[in-house]
DNA sequence: GCAAAGATTTGCT
DNA sequence: GCAAATCTTTGCC
């Protein structure tokens, strides 16, 4: 069995580097893959990988970013529960985000899932990005736009709420997480303020807590510049 | 029971 | 640069 390449064996996403501190995780967890296997239903049978480029975190219930701001419901109750399960919710009436919790069951916690860029079945991400409402837009966007932000990630992915509560960090599961491939070296992170949370009021919206590969082409944004 | 806002994306001006 | 699309969740009456 080779070590590198498309047929190195893949291991889970450690629990462990979720169930401490949320700014730790998000940085290790950049670089790390998101997974989805095939299903039957799907339009283009094929397995959809990506690595990880960008996350924000959303820590505590004095966070007036997160959801966890309102205590435990029915929407965000999994935040509440143990690291490594998703937590999937609707925005804005049409897009989906995915979110990986984190910290232990005392502490809601979790990272969006802001941006990965593709690395296996691109076919797959766009057969399914094509058949969302809104499409792909007027034009196909590059492989590597694919998935470059929360609600593309949730739309190559078929991710929607029926994942909500999935151990992500199984390797049985139909959706994980994987670890970097072996040998491959941490990459350079960037720290910037969280987007698309003016509502929360200082300090929250200065809070460093979104990470970033530097120059990855897959970042969020619609102008992404490079981190040269 | 109803009103308001939202961890976004896209297209048009 | 701005507004529309679209519907669930939360907050208040």
């Amino acid at each position: 069995m080779p070590r590198t390449g498309p047929d190195a064996p893949s291991r889970p996403f450690p629990r462990e580097l979720l169930a401490g501190d949320t700014l730790a995780a998000a940085r290790a967890l950049l670089g790390a893959h998101l997974v989805r296997d095939p299903a039957p239903a799907d339009a283009i049978r094929e397995r959809r990988a990506g690595r990880i480029v960008e996350v924000e975190a959303y820590i505590g219930e004095a966070d007036r970013a997160s959801h966890a701001r309102f205590g435990p419901t029915a929407r965000n109750r999994v935040m509440f529960g143990p690291p490594g399960i998703a937590y999937v919710y609707l925005v804005y009436g049409m897009h989906h985000c995915l979110n990986v919790v984190s910290e232990p069951a005392t502490r809601p916690a979790a990272l969006l899932v802001r941006a990965v860029e593709p690395v296996a079945g691109v076919a797959a991400m766009r057969a399914a990005r094509a058949a969302t409402r809104r499409g792909t837009g007027t034009r196909p966007p590059p492989d590597a736009r694919l998935a470059s932000g929360p609600g593309l990630v949730c739309a190559a992915f078929s991710i929607d709420r029926s994942h909500t509560g999935l151990d992500l960090c199984a390797a049985t599961s139909p959706l994980r997480l994987e670890a970097a491939p072996a040998g491959e070296p941490g990459p350079p992170i960037v720290e910037t303020p969280r987007i698309g949370i003016d509502y929360a009021g200082e300090p929250w919206t200065s809070m460093p807590w979104r990470f970033l590969v530097a120059g990855s082409p897959s970042v969020s944004g619609r102008s992404p510049r490079a981190t040269a």
